[in-house]
DNA sequence: CTGTTAGCGCTTTCAC
DNA sequence: GTGAAAGCGCTAACAG
């Protein structure tokens, strides 16, 4: 990489003159500025990043931290995040705490010591099971703001950004009941997160409100994913059902792939709605009635949030949760 | 952030003292180590990185450039990269070019002026279609070595990993004629590809051993993703088939769908396979045969000779395009 | 055993 | 209009 000081020397001024003369200061002659710039063109001059960095104590580089970028959901939100951020002039370094809180402890230390000038998160299973956020606080006290999403700790002052779970699960059975369905089945694979128990309380109410009794053997909690395929095989068998709010990513397109298999007419017969994003949802047939997480936006928000608390406000004025209505899409399954 | 600069002047002694100090250097007494330590714990003394970076000229920080993570096969190399890129100590700065020639150039760039220490790169579909480069050849001239994979270019001395796209398509058709498919065709939204030709070739190469006459109208091209669906359903109606390869990560398992919407009977009357990881080759029913891309191993293969590039192996020394051989995961749909 | 100094690349204040 | 010098945080060669 040429220099600044490289550059001095070929050209016989200071590196100063050089430095100025490439930001334009009303300090230097035309015919220098002219000069200085006809060569660092010629060079290819880029002003060192890191050095850049060191001079003005702040990175333009954000830290993402997300359970998994397999989760459909994280990679669209990353989508947005990184799309965002690369229009507003900022980098990302991405990791994955795999659902460890070890791992994203390990991450908020490992990028906590300049690497950049905040983060954005979601919390991955196990931070939000043992509700340790210790980490969290302690990079807010040294200055590093955060941003959550999706899954949120309550007990810290940041800003975060949460799609309206309740009233997305609650909205959807109600949906599912004006569709006359009265033994409406929810599939959960993430009862441990935060947004789990939202949606469950969402069906319930729903069903409360409808009159009809909550009957708990219609909740289908799947702690492993991979047993997912067979648990919901067995469950679909044994019960009598005629619609299913599926609140996680994927059980929902099972649930259609196992009732076609068995003969089950959906959305006919069953009626499933599940939450996803549109690639997954038209991946069966028929495909997917879901909820909408704005995934996109979503992520999209995040940075602006974060460059807003990183560029205008101070650490500890107003943070605000940002609440994202969801919407239902309706694609043949119900 | 606390600083060398602060713990030397609290425990007023010099600041190379208490460097040196905290990398146990020989030339401290025990005593004043212990000191020094107890301080740093205290205050949770980390190093700054962007000032490690400036003075070492390395970063351990590498740039990864992928055309979308939307797509299932990205984002499982993806994830190999991070994983293994964290175990290794690197970070990883994450840009897409979503399939631009212009954000490719302009991630590399931006990430070329000391951000980080070399690249790894899937060329997005732009850059393999007008076959431009220079941007690439550039980062190699200024000292920055890049690992391709999967999009690779020919025209560029770097390190490439590849599957055996060929080989992987004839196999895949070559399983399809063994089971008696004689009418077999090909899907394809990739064309536009390295890879997608590739594949092309192999199912030639395959019906021509067989015997089987190459008929071009059995090979749907698609070029916008978006009609993928309503282009497979007229194809599959209007021809009489019994075998399809599907190319690319998502038209064979819309084929599927289609399939068994029209009341055809997956794989008795129509075997599919597909290119496609695990994830989404479950999420049809019957579940797609595919061919293992082996993503996650690619990616953590990347890093791997990235890394060995970046602290063994001098910049202009025998590269190496690695092939990974593929194989077929029977799923039920074949 | 501890301290001073220089330098990584850059910006910026202050002299000239 | 140009240059010298300081400083961001760190390490390491060299002095003492």
């Amino acid at each position: 990489m040429i220099t600044l000081k490289q550059l001095a020397k070929e050209l016989e001024v200071s590196i100063s003159t050089v430095s100025k003369a490439l930001n334009d200061s009303e300090e230097i002659s035309a015919e220098t500025i002219k000069r200085v710039k006809k060569l660092a063109e010629h060079y290819n001059y880029k002003p060192n990043k890191v050095a850049l960095s060191l001079k003005n104590s702040r990175t333009r580089t954000i830290g993402v931290i997300i359970p998994s970028i397999l989760n459909p959901f994280f990679a669209r939100v990353l989508y947005g995040i990184e799309k965002e951020a690369s229009e507003k002039g900022y980098q990302i370094i991405t990791c994955m705490s795999n659902e460890s809180l070890q791992k994203e402890q390990n991450s908020i230390q490992l990028l906590a010591n300049g690497s950049v000038d905040g983060f954005i998160l979601a919390a991955s299973e196990e931070t939000q099971t043992v509700n340790n956020i210790d980490h969290l606080k302690s990079s807010l006290n040294q200055g590093l703001p955060i941003v959550m999403f999706d899954r949120v700790a309550n007990d810290i002052q940041c800003d975060k950004i949460i799609i309206d779970d309740y009233n997305a699960a609650y909205n959807a059975t109600n949906s599912l009941i004006a569709k006359k369905r009265n033994r409406i089945a929810l599939f959960s694979t993430i009862n441990n997160l935060s947004v789990g128990k939202l949606r469950v309380n969402g069906y319930k109410k729903a069903l409360f409100d409808a009159n009809i009794e909550v009957d708990d053997s219609l909740i289908l909690i799947i702690n492993k994913e991979v047993e997912a395929y067979s648990k919901i095989l067995q469950f679909i068998k044994e019960h009598n059902i005629n619609g299913i709010l599926a609140i996680d990513n994927s059980s929902g397109l099972m649930a259609i792939n196992i009732a076609t298999d068995l003969g089950i007419k959906v959305p006919e017969d069953l009626s499933v709605i599940g939450f996803s994003n549109e690639m997954l949802s038209n991946y069966s047939s028929p495909n997917l009635t879901s909820i909408d997480q704005n995934s996109e936006d979503i992520g999209k928000m995040t940075v602006n949030l974060l460059i807003d608390r990183l560029e205008n406000k101070p650490l500890d004025s107003d943070y605000k949760t940002k609440i994202i209505p969801t919407s239902i899409t309706e694609r043949g399954s119900s």
